[in-house]
DNA sequence: GATGAATGAGCGTTCATTCAT
DNA sequence: AATGAATGAACGCTCATTCAT
């Protein structure tokens, strides 16, 4: 995969400088994951990440308002390479059932390896999409970020997965409602599962979350 | 209901002193819930609330170590009331399904109407709930404080719910999955229909949510 | 020795409420002790040791007007306590030199079992003096303390031992200085011989702090 | 002096950033020591020294972490300068006695006059290490920060003159004993000169401290 | 006399940010 | 463009102390 060259591209809403235009900037991403996922969002700060890249934090303030424009374009890098995953995953498949079930895999479970995009670490990535994304959005200023197309690479996934819930089934009425569902959904359980198991009834990283998720699409569907 | 002087109990792991117990504790709860609404809880600061309850703030730490054990304790409060309304709801109703369609209507909705408890307006907690609750336990130490019993109430509910489930569907594997998936999916999709309504299929409080919860669930157990 | 009944008697200057005088009072000596012993003198705070003694704070504001002046009254029980021991040790004996060797063991020795005095552990609070009561006379008042005699028991000590001395060479000009350089000089070396051993040559309850003081103290008197 | 530009190198494990290297920097040793001496070290906090140098206190924080680092850079600085009058004052002189008395009179008596070191008041400098020095390695964490060599300075002073008494008296067992007593002891003395009286046998700056001492080591040497 | 409740003041610390280079 | 230096403002927290009972 690393020789196709795919090149994830974020919308410049999301930083002032592009991060992936220089050497700092990929430093600062790649970086901001190992740290984020090390400490926490709450704990991670410029400075700290300053001090890890050996770079004043002023510097990185070229790139990012914020420690939150930071994660809004982590979480956006995130969504849109599965987005990238769901087009390859199930493209030339005929049968919707099998895409769908395909993209609930996709949108369900945690990454295990990281292979393809050079300086990002896609399985600490997205450790910390399945526990801190939530705090992408839950802002006081989520409608206005909204507005500028913050969240657009999340909400294609949605709709993309959507479309093939209403390709199944046309009339349905909740396809949104059931996507955001399941991918939220499996976020929170691979939680429970590791901290607040009597919420759950599974262990992290099992199968179950993934059976749970299609059973309760499908189940809709019929 | 208030000449009931049904009075919620609130374990005393969660504060250090408890606020029930004098003026001063009552009005740290009632306007903190209040200050929290309008701020939110990331902005929210014992400074802000001491100033608002014209009292310093180092009186505030007398009952609560910092504003985490705050928004724990009120989670909590808010979790065993939703205990108790479900014990009121479900009581002498012979049919499981029955029950089971009232829990999750209280679990989905929120509070129109603040009509029971004194000094705590119910209608702002519940909104507190639907969208600040997840930063409860998404914290570095929830491992020792779900030790503590800091989440007993709501392990609680999703045990009693769980336990209609079972009386309907004695070989369901995964009731706690279920349930809270229900109570979470309502809360994100409460949040998503008023800021990020393409992520969902609805407007805020409708009844679509408890809708589709409450088809999913009894989806399950066909 | 316990049943000679021997109280120490601590001058009225030193305390608001002579804490000799109630159940509480001793609490607060004997548990003062503990507590600066386990946290040091600098951690320790009138409100931590209320905890420790199950009482509030502001009673121990009663017996004393702060930690400063506990400690105060803590260094002066120790220092007539070492008179009260000098006394006994010297007494009926001939020779100043042997009197003033036996002086000189009392001085640079820490206090290895605790017998005599009811509720006061006589084994932290000599090494709470060995390495805390500088800090007694350490401060922006020494001055008024002094005059007010807050430091009578030490300087009666020092006193004491410079009449050996004196009886010994009555034309030495220098027998404070040299007796408080021992005292003074044993406390530190005690300490350099825990924590800083480069600035010594012993280590820690070796006999070789009392020999070298008192060869010092007899080099003088040839 | 002043023409030969000699500098004192401090320990880079002493400080987070290099108070030599910018105006700010030497504002904050230049003004520490005015304000410890005028309030001693207890009073003196980062904001009050922040407000005489007209500079928020969060700018001193880049330099120290803590007042008490602070506080182990003047008394590293003072023995450094000491280590470097030792040498001035010993050099080319055969006689070891002589060296040693020139010794034992540096480290006894107090600085009358401030000339060398630009930014530096020596006269302040040395009264605070003569008065508060003690509380630098009379912490909680001595071991730790004596492992990151925080009282190298000082070391090195106690073992160079060791080093002469050893030339003098190969054979002699506690040359660092020795030392460190004259040390500490000359600068108790003269704070007993000062403030308790009684404890000694002088008034403050005499010469009597100097000859006791400089007595004293001779004594074991003879 | 002892206690519980409450508080004001201030400390140490950190953050996000700006300015000058 | 990147950095270093500096800062204002606020946070979390604790202490010593007072007041009312």
């Amino acid at each position: 995969m690393q020789n196709l060259h795919i090149q994830i591209e974020i919308d410049s809403e999301l930083y002032s400088k592009n991060p992936d235009s220089s050497e700092l900037g990929r430093k600062i991403i790649s970086k901001s994951i190992v740290l984020i996922h090390e400490i926490g969002f709450e704990n991670f700060t410029f400075r700290k990440l300053g001090k890890l890249i050996n770079s004043n934090e002023s510097s990185i303030y070229r790139y990012f308002e914020n420690k939150h424009t930071l994660l809004v374009y982590l979480t956006s890098w995130y969504w849109s390479w599965i987005a990238y995953r769901l087009v390859f995953a199930t493209t030339n498949i005929e049968s919707p059932e099998e895409r769908l079930k395909k993209s609930i895999l996709i949108l369900t479970q945690q990454i295990k390896e990281d292979n393809s995009f050079g300086y990002i670490n896609e399985v600490l990535l997205s450790e910390i999409i399945f526990s801190e994304s939530i705090k992408a959005y839950h802002t006081k200023n989520v409608d206005e970020e909204n507005k500028r197309g913050c969240f657009k690479a999340y909400i294609a996934v949605v709709q993309r997965v959507s479309n093939i819930v209403l390709e199944m089934k046309p009339s349905y009425k909740y396809p949104h409602m059931l996507i955001s569902t399941v991918i939220e959904g499996a976020h929170q359980q691979n939680y429970f599962a590791e901290h607040l198991p009597k919420l759950t009834d599974t262990s992290k990283d099992s199968e179950a979350i993934t059976d749970f998720y299609t059973e309760m699409v499908f189940n809709f569907l019929k």
